[in-house]
DNA sequence: CGGAGGATTGAATGAATTCAAAGTCGGTGG
DNA sequence: CCACCGACTTTGAATTCATTCAATCCTCCG
């Protein structure tokens, strides 16, 4: 249902009652836009420009776009809004492993169910291609097989980049980076939209709500940082948030 | 010079003076171990049996082997001993992205230049696989590909799990998970060779060196584990750490 | 305008770090 | 063969930082 074209080979006939995507640069839609990551801003370069077919799909916010477990039909790339991707430990507790913004792609994985669930942070449009794990890279022609293996060196860098904030680094060098993090991939200086609740970048960042609370507030009493609304950032002094990240 | 294969593709004429290794199930050779990061067992399974050219190469225990920000130029599979890829902070702390022992590969990276340095924890033996970033990925045949793809995605498994590991846990919960994976990778129960130091620990789980002390001494009060020598770990209750661990 | 969920702030607690000292182990040289 | 040295590890006490628990404050929506 989910997944339209045979394994990543585009197969136009499959595509029935939705649009035909194309996985290539800049080819995000201008949908009116309720939350990129950061600021509008350059699109992110995606190193390919394959054609591969693909389901556009629609999810609200909040909503469960695949659960930890559940089989590997797809993996998903988002066209508009932002998707989180996470775990949730025993105690309830829950982990964010990556947010994914416009053009970004996840749900790529090896096994044949999925380690992490998928949810949308804000209202989103995402397209899913077929994948059925490492199986589905097979038939591919050189250069799609290229593109899906640069996306999932672009996953790799992502989450070796937020297993190394995870480490041993205070609570104002987590959210330093943070927030270094969002304003590069936003792209212009200035403000920073936070497409994500206090509790969504405390699970990310491995703290409480409180402390991301505090932190951001001893930022601003700082100078380093301006929160003119709840979910706006504006960064006031980005080199001094440059030496504390690290 | 460390390079033997053309992009991916055997090319044996250009083995020199050094073995050609293939990549494939169970190729590693039995050289006389000297530190796998468990006990010896079950070689890690990778999901190829693809023929590719490399070079062999040993480094002596503490030696770099690639420094952050060195030209890609390979990427490695280790044969023998374990290595540990990390990163320094400008204060002086390390961070390690990972332990990487027979038959696991490290330093695959997109871009031009190594993201993090890599290092020998015990004397090792390396095959380096010629490698200059995406573009080494056009030339390959679909099987080569594949295969390249699929360690790819094993590392990045590898890296989920330990964001996962570093985000809000407890140090007996960090331990508990380190050691649960080393007991797994290592294949038999019974015991577990340290191959890396309690700095090396500490650095990987996010700890400092005395809590990764004093965790493991309170492990042992509580029969969790046995530790008979000082690199040497026996899970007395593996139940017990698995619901420790989450 | 009033309610509800999210965010901020405060005070007390607790876990991990830091600083410091003692212990262990392996290797070297007498 | 034994004693000593040095690096690594363990343990202890004090401190620090983030968490927890609790109360208040916004802000958005109905």
């Amino acid at each position: 249902m989910l997944t339209v074209s045979a394994a990543l080979a585009p197969s136009p006939a499959m595509v029935a009652a939705n649009a035909e995507n194309r996985l290539a640069r800049n080819a995000a839609p201008a949908l009116p836009s309720r939350g990129s990551i950061g600021v509008a801003g350059a699109p992110r370069q995606v190193p390919t420009s394959v054609a591969l077919a693909g389901q556009v799909l629609n999810f609200a916010e909040g909503r469960e776009i695949y659960a930890e477990g559940e089989a590997v039909r797809s993996f998903y790339k988002v066209i508009d809004g932002v998707v989180r991707t996470c775990t949730f430990a025993s105690d309830g507790r829950r982990q964010i492993d990556g947010f994914h913004a416009e053009g970004e792609i996840f749900g790529l994985e090896m096994s044949d169910e999925h380690r992490l669930s998928a949810e949308a942070v804000t209202d989103c449009t995402v397209v899913a291609y077929r994948w059925a794990g490492l199986a589905s890279f097979n038939g591919g022609d050189g250069e799609t097989a290229r593109a899906v293996f640069g996306l999932a060196m672009q996953c790799l860098e992502r989450t070796r980049d937020h297993s190394l904030l995870l480490g041993r680094r205070s609570a104002a060098q987590k959210l330093a980076a943070f927030l270094l993090d969002l304003a590069e991939r936003g792209g212009e200086d200035g403000g920073i939209d936070l497409a994500m609740s206090r509790q969504d970048i405390a699970d990310y960042v491995g703290l409480t709500i409180e402390t991301v609370s505090r932190t951001f507030s001893q930022f601003e009493r700082d100078h380093l940082i301006a929160l003119p609304s709840i979910r706006h950032v504006v960064l006031r002094n980005r080199s001094a948030l440059v030496e504390l990240a690290d």
